[in-house]
DNA sequence: CACTGGATCGACT
DNA sequence: GTCGATCCAGTGG
């Protein structure tokens, strides 16, 4: 069942943790492409010092985090990678999830491809997770780039259905890679599935 | 306009 | 474990 707007009208905190065990489907070319959300972040916005909206910053860049819940976020980074994020809450309100890891569920042939240029039949078995277990890695497996930049998430191209959530054993830690951000590193908004061969750092 | 640094990854030791 | 790639967004002049 796909999700509809008021799922998304929450703060990211508690979006991020409904958003683990959801499937995330992406259309592209005739290929439908399903994962399996495991890893996630949250950025609280306004008043979070690791948030691209800290203050309510907005730019060309974090515009879309200032649409309603519901929407996409894409930007890169180092220059080289896309990251995919979830806007949260009411419009002007911009907080979001980060994606940060996904377990293939359908089309994992032309994830392999888009990653590795090689057939999942092809990759060791030490590789598999390697698919998706990352922010960056994700996007290039999956094939979002900024174009999706505002994607309504109601519409029928990429969107997140209700999935495998029972019984899902939640670890919280530590966000990844804002040593800048002074007191807001230490705060423990990243959730993932505990034991799940697809989160990118333990 | 010029400069700076990043919500990462992969290659290498 | 360390390190370089690579390019855009943000800032300041």
């Amino acid at each position: 069942m796909k999700l509809n707007r008021s799922f998304y009208k929450k703060n990211a905190l508690d979006l991020g943790k409904d958003l683990l065990g959801k499937y995330l489907v992406f259309n592209v070319h005739n290929n439908r492409l399903v994962v399996k959300i495991v890893e996630v972040e949250a950025y609280m916005g306004i008043k979070d010092k690791a948030s691209h909206t800290y203050k309510g910053k907005k730019t060309p860049r974090t515009e879309a985090m200032f649409m309603s819940g519901g929407h996409a976020y894409v930007y890169l980074i180092y220059g080289i990678y896309n990251c995919l994020n979830i806007v949260a809450s009411e419009k002007d309100n911009p907080q979001g999830v980060l994606i940060r890891g996904v377990e293939p569920i359908e089309g994992e042939n032309i994830m392999s491809l888009n990653r590795f240029n090689k057939p999942f039949s092809e990759l060791k078995k030490s590789k598999i997770p390697n698919l998706t277990n990352g922010p960056g890695k994700l996007t290039q497996a999956l094939g979002i780039t900024r174009e999706l930049n505002g994607e309504d998430l109601t519409g029928n191209k990429l969107y997140i259905c209700s999935g495998n959530e029972e019984n899902i054993d939640i670890i919280e830690s530590k966000r990844i890679g804002i040593d800048y951000s002074e007191e807001a590193k230490e705060f423990l908004w990243r959730f993932y599935i505990k034991d799940n061969k697809y989160v990118s750092y333990i």
